[in-house]
DNA sequence: CGGGATCCGCACGGATACTG
DNA sequence: CAGTATCCGTGCGGATCCCG
């Protein structure tokens, strides 16, 4: 970076004007189950139990291999899960919940829970705000 | 690479690898709740009632008015808040919670209420797993 | 006061190639 | 098999100006 500009401004902007909200246990939270991939994974590992890495790419099809690595690194930094390395040829990697990975995918069920109770009452309220413009 | 780019390839490989997933309620949900101000507006309004425009943006402290605005518009055309206009001068805009928008933040609470109770052992573990590079 | 419209940076995520 | 490294397009969101 040749001149330190934008990034710096933002980053002491967010201090002051963000300062009791970013303090806020519930905004970092978010921040973790906000990316789109967690929720999937919780939700795979939670309905199957422990699952290799192969497995679970097959399972959430679409993703990429760099965000799956990247999530479910940042979900062990988390200690959601755990990473398991087993020395067979060749090597074999099995990721698994932890007590405190299990708790929010709990609480991430009600929300799966709600969607499926009341999405298509959403999707009804769209047509009709899209109708009457 | 002039013509038909990634664009196209993307398109359709979408409905091959994703098509269950983009089925199921819970993703659609997900694109919903994971953007990051529409929990913050959900906790606003639920917990202090109908609010004004300025006070909305008051209480989120570093959101743009872009993004306000952009998030109650989807929020208003989902069906989970209403927006009503006063013509005082100047005019007096209010948004507030519908039932299903409060159903919604009542789930929602869940999460923040865990994020609150274990956010610090998450803390905890992000600590040690740096450590021990 | 409560927005709409426009411009634009950059960071997030996809695609590809390579490795132990 | 389970990644790491790299390049790169684009779309999200911030900044700014203007309007009823």
């Amino acid at each position: 970076m040749p001149t330190t500009t934008a990034a710096q401004k933002r980053a002491h902007a967010k201090v002051e004007y963000d300062s009791f909200l970013s303090q806020c246990p519930s905004r970092q939270l978010l921040d973790r189950i906000s990316d789109k991939w967690v929720a999937l994974i919780l939700a795979a590992l939670g309905s199957e139990g422990p699952q290799r890495y192969s497995e679970l790419s097959r399972r959430l099809a679409g993703v990429s291999q760099k965000m799956l690595t990247q999530t479910l690194r940042s979900l062990e930094r988390d200690g959601l899960l755990t990473r398991t390395v087993t020395p067979t040829v060749p090597v074999t990697v099995t990721y698994e919940l932890t007590d405190l990975g299990l708790s929010l995918q709990r609480v991430m069920w009600a929300v799966k829970l709600w969607a499926e109770a009341h999405m298509d009452e959403v999707l009804v309220n769209r047509k009709q705000y899209d109708n009457r413009l």
